[in-house]
RNA sequence: GUGGAUAUAGCUCAGUUGGUUAGAGCGCCAGAUUGUGGCUCUGGAGGCCGUGGGUUCGACCCCCACUAUUCACCCCA
């Protein structure tokens, strides 16, 4: 059906716009006041780019994306999540030699090929963050904290703050090995997703959620308590950076993050309320990245937060979003001679930057009025043959119900000195 | 990819053991003595009853298929 958004995208109408516009606005604010500065990159980039950047062996890649032909015969990828595109840019624009720390923000659309569930579309939306060249956990902290911030102002409760850290590429390789000395000798009793996992990414198994899984990884080693020194040295410090700030969190060691390029710190902010889908933003640091990608060795972190759940979050705690500016003016006309005048009306009005508004149907004066109520009018007035020739009309505060005799051409003024 | 639920007006939903012109509320439009909204009342527009087959004298209702929506698994934002 043509009169059909297609599988897992919707419109949004403008008894919901208003909300997004309100979410844009709280991004710029608070990535101002952290010194963020927003990048616009490409919907659709190289199909190879994802391959590297993503991770060849994620479900994202592997079964989740718009992958195309362009006329040119490019193996082309709609945009499956934000971070890619942000190092491919930093990398081609020269970006290592701008002052460093590089901080970057983007609130994008983006695109997977899922089955549908609530807070699950194959068109969503991601505020994102992604920062370049420090690789302390100071700038884990900010990040965090940031996200903490976004959340206070909204007046959201109750988010949940899991972190973990899953190492380096030095003792994640040391931890993976133990961990498949652990379970080699129970390979049978493993799932068949967590066969394959075995050789391509072990560290997935802790992850599973089948039952025959968990049993089997009950006493597994964790990745934890087989940091090397660095990454251990990092995770305290990004634990006691975020008790400096008074952030509560949780240590999870089960967080695993489904993209491979993930190093150290990640950390996700769930609520229950969303449904299955949870995960409002998740993130961590991906210090290899830049460089498998191509560029000089940089260290990175960011993160991705769900437009869509963030809205179905802020619904269920009842947070109301104020809405666009209401009309202040309704300008009632009778007759031809009056509608031409009020044409007039309305446009200086606007001019001005008052949101004044006329009839365009040609309904009776009663209708007009209804109209005027329906569209929140603070004010009308009514133009008539007579207020027209005497210059002086009636101006009506619809809330109040009151009335009072205004000169035509200080209109302006009484709605302004009326604020 | 696996499993469940659902599909009637713009929205939320009724619709009798299968029976003749398919209903309500909200919303929209117009009126209720000639120039003033909200409350009330009256009227109107708006439905291939998701699509295609089948059973039947007769299907919104029963059966099958398809499509779509939705929820969960999985994965993730």
């Amino acid at each position: 059906m043509i009169t059909q958004t297609p599988k897992g995208t919707r419109d949004i109408l403008p008894s919901e716009s208003y909300k997004w516009q309100f979410l844009e606005r709280q991004i710029a604010d608070l990535c101002a006041d952290f010194g963020y500065k927003e990048i616009r990159t490409p919907v659709f980039e190289h199909t190879e780019l994802f391959q590297r950047g993503v991770g060849d062996t994620t479900d994202i890649v592997q079964k989740e994306m718009y992958t195309f032909l362009d006329k040119g015969n490019r193996s082309i990828s709609l945009r499956p999540e934000g971070t890619a595109g942000v190092v491919r840019s930093y990398i081609e624009n020269g970006m290592a030699s701008l002052p460093q720390p590089v901080k970057l923000y983007y609130n994008i659309s983006a695109y997977r090929y899922e089955k549908m569930q609530k807070g699950r579309y194959r068109e969503f939306h991601q505020f994102g963050v992604e920062a370049f060249g420090s690789k302390g956990p100071s700038i884990d902290v900010e990040i965090i904290s940031m996200i903490k911030l976004f959340f206070d102002r909204l007046g959201l409760k109750n988010i949940g703050l899991n972190i973990n850290s899953i190492g380096c590429p030095v003792c994640r390789k040391q931890y993976n090995d133990k961990l498949k000395e652990y379970l080699r000798p129970s390979l049978g009793d493993l799932c068949g997703v967590c066969n394959d996992r075995f050789n391509k990414n072990p560290l997935r198994i802790i992850d599973c959620k089948e039952e025959k899984c968990r049993k089997v990884t009950v006493g597994a080693p964790s990745i934890l308590e087989n940091l090397c020194e660095e990454c251990k040295n990092h995770f305290e410090g990004l634990k006691s950076g975020l008790d400096n700030l008074g952030i509560k969190y949780n240590v999870d060691k089960n967080i695993v993050r489904g993209l491979d390029y993930y190093t150290k710190s990640v950390f996700e902010f769930i609520s229950d309320n969303v449904g299955a889908q949870g995960t409002i933003c998740g993130g961590g640091r991906y210090d290899g990245l830049v460089e498998s990608c191509g560029g000089n060795p940089t260290p990175g972190i960011g993160f991705g937060l769900g437009i869509e759940r963030l809205l179905l979050e802020m619904e269920s705690q009842g947070i109301v979003i104020p809405e666009q500016k209401e009309i202040e003016i309704y300008i009632a006309a009778i007759g031809e001679e009056a509608d031409i005048y009020a044409q007039k009306l309305v446009f200086d009005l606007r001019s001005k930057g008052i949101a004044a508004e006329k009839d365009l149907m040609n309904k009776s004066l009663k209708a007009q009025m209804k109209y005027a109520d329906k569209l929140g009018a603070k004010y009308s007035i009514v133009l008539g043959e007579d207020e027209i020739k005497n210059s002086k009309a009636t101006l009506k505060n619809m809330k109040k119900s009151e009335q009072a005799e205004i000169a035509l051409d200080s209109l302006y003024e009484e709605i302004i000195n009326r604020r």
